[in-house]
DNA sequence: CCAGCCCCCTGTCGGC
DNA sequence: TGCCGACAGGGGGCTG
């Protein structure tokens, strides 16, 4: 596993997506839960959706962290009387500083949490597109969202009956956190190579065997990229600094001109949705 | 409901 | 060599 270098400033494909997220929560959980937060010594108020900038420390300092979770692609923190929420967007990081950052390696530090043990909990984003919620119920943010990929509740029926439901292009359908969370660009097009599914097609015209494989796919990638431990083009990492190994396991994603693994065509590039989609034209139908 | 566009941000890369 | 636009892509907002 790669150590970070103090000279990356690669931002081409990033990512945090659904199994970044949960790698993410599952290297912070230990050295988080049942931590109490102190004072907040540098905040980006930009990045503060809510409450103000003014009251965002003084409201989270002295909650105790009893659990942390992620939800689609949040950041979950329950605290003492709220929830404090993350969205790492594209190049958002969340680490605790003994673990990885030497004091002062990190250019692009937006937030700062001393905890009671005298640890620090950074918040690291180069673009600043991460956004904070400190909110009463977790609810607030994510209670819009579309069903959790992975969980028990998320049978083959309910996909079926949420399919259809709707007549988006696929692709563009898969992205969007309403329909299903977690989601984006690198795990939409692994999905939809795996079932063999072209990303341009509107999702009323799959057959019943198509959005049979297409449900399996979601949770196959999944999984894999958990597996994994996430998939580190450039800017994503573990909470210890270490990269991920998913992007070595790309079938589509980033491949365009390479041979498809499946049947040697050659994988194609377009946008689709303002978004970058690779996909294998010949077997992908 | 759906598609398309802009915006937020910063850094890299390719074209001229 | 330097400048500039395109691109990376998650999500909110707006329009048609």
């Amino acid at each position: 596993m790669a150590q970070l270098a103090s000279s990356d400033g690669l931002t081409r494909g990033i990512m945090p997506e659904l199994p970044e997220v949960e790698t993410v929560v599952r290297g912070l959980r230990k050295d988080v839960v049942g931590r109490t937060f102190r004072a907040m010594p540098v905040i980006t108020p930009g990045q503060i959706v809510t409450p103000s900038s003014d009251a965002f420390a003084a409201r989270l300092t002295g909650q105790c962290v009893e659990t942390l979770w992620r939800r689609g692609k949040y950041v979950i923190f329950d605290l003492s009387s709220d929830a404090l929420l993350v969205h790492l967007k594209m190049t958002g990081r969340l680490y605790v500083s003994h673990k990885w950052q030497a004091e002062g390696a990190d250019k692009y530090v937006r937030f700062v949490f001393e905890l009671d043990n005298r640890h620090k909990l950074i918040f690291s984003d180069l673009r600043k597109l991460g956004r904070l919620h400190l909110v009463s119920r977790a609810d607030d943010v994510v209670g819009a969202l579309g069903p959790e990929p992975l969980s028990d509740d998320f049978t083959l029926d309910v996909f079926r009956s949420l399919m259809a439901q709707r007549r988006g292009t696929i692709k563009p359908l898969l992205l969007n956190q309403r329909f299903i969370a977690g989601i984006g660009n690198i795990y939409a097009d692994e999905a939809l190579w795996l079932a063999k599914v072209d990303p341009r097609r509107k999702s009323d015209s799959l057959k019943l065997d198509e959005v049979d494989r297409l449900y399996h796919a979601i949770r196959e990638v999944l999984l894999e990229g958990i597996r994994h431990e996430g998939a580190s083009i450039d800017w994503y990492r573990k909470p210890d600094g270490t990269t991920g190994e998913q992007q070595d396991h790309f079938s589509a994603y980033g491949r365009e001109d390479e041979p498809c693994p499946r049947c040697e065509a050659t994988i194609s590039k377009i946008r689709l949705g303002q978004r970058g989609t690779h996909f294998c034209p010949a077997c992908q139908s």
